[in-house]
DNA sequence: CCTACTGTCCTACACAAATAGGACAGTAGG
DNA sequence: CCTACTGTCCTATTTGTGTAGGACAGTAGG
């Protein structure tokens, strides 16, 4: 199965969803437009209550990641986010600046820092292609 | 004062100051081997518990920011990381990952993301060489 | 030694967060 | 229409987190 809880981490069930949606959508694990699994069927493989997998998808739904149509299922998103230029930008300064700081306190040099970076650009990037 | 603490934002209070030592320690804010305010003075100018900073000052020191000397005060740790190399790169990677996931989701190009990327490193290191 | 600092442990409490189950509304195909 | 699915709201319980104050141990200077 393409999600899976691990209760010994200490980490909320609900966010490690969160967490692979948005990283299974980032390399092409899943397509847009595609169907998520449905509330109930998904609560009962991972052996979590149906709330639990609900308001993981409340959460992707406010960030823009997946859509909910009650009655249907959920979906992900076919591009076009919902924030504006500003919005966007702020979001982003904050986790770059976090990732920027703690390189920092690592004592990882500039050129090391961003060749982990474009590593990773192109990691994503590569699975994305992928059938 | 150099540092603050926002009670509407509804982040714990110890965690913003975890962040602010951080920024200021990356920023060149503080410098390495420099006292950082008693738990007690800082508390009282905060309007905050003593065991709120401490908390703070704790988590500081296992992410290995600082350096607590029991009976004397607690100081900014002059390099080397107590990290091994494998646990710095697990570290690291993970918030680049966020980072660039993020980006993919609010559809920002790979040179947008590398110039932001690059815009803050050179933020940080021109603080850093400023007296 | 005594005083005034330093950080720390212990305990307590209030509040929020995470999870869980019952009942309900919308969709779709037989 | 009835059945079986979809997501959702409401409520309850539990667990954990953040904050708080009292008492204690180490350091340093008068």
């Amino acid at each position: 199965m393409l999600f899976h809880v691990d209760f010994k981490t200490g980490k909320p069930a609900y966010l490690q969803l969160v967490d692979q949606v948005r990283y299974a959508a980032a390399s092409g694990g899943l397509r847009a437009g595609e169907a998520l699994p449905s509330v109930r069927q998904l609560a009962e493989e991972l052996r979590v209550n149906r709330n639990t997998v609900a308001k993981a998808y409340t959460e992707l739904e406010s960030q823009g990641i997946i859509e909910t149509v009650p009655g249907k299922g959920c979906f992900l998103k076919d591009g076009n986010t919902p924030f504006t230029k500003a919005v966007r930008q702020k979001l982003l300064l904050k986790e770059i600046d976090e990732a920027v700081v703690t390189a920092h306190h690592l004592q990882v040099e500039r050129a090391d820092f961003l060749a982990l970076v474009k590593e990773r650009l192109d990691y994503f990037e590569n699975k994305q292609e992928k059938p």
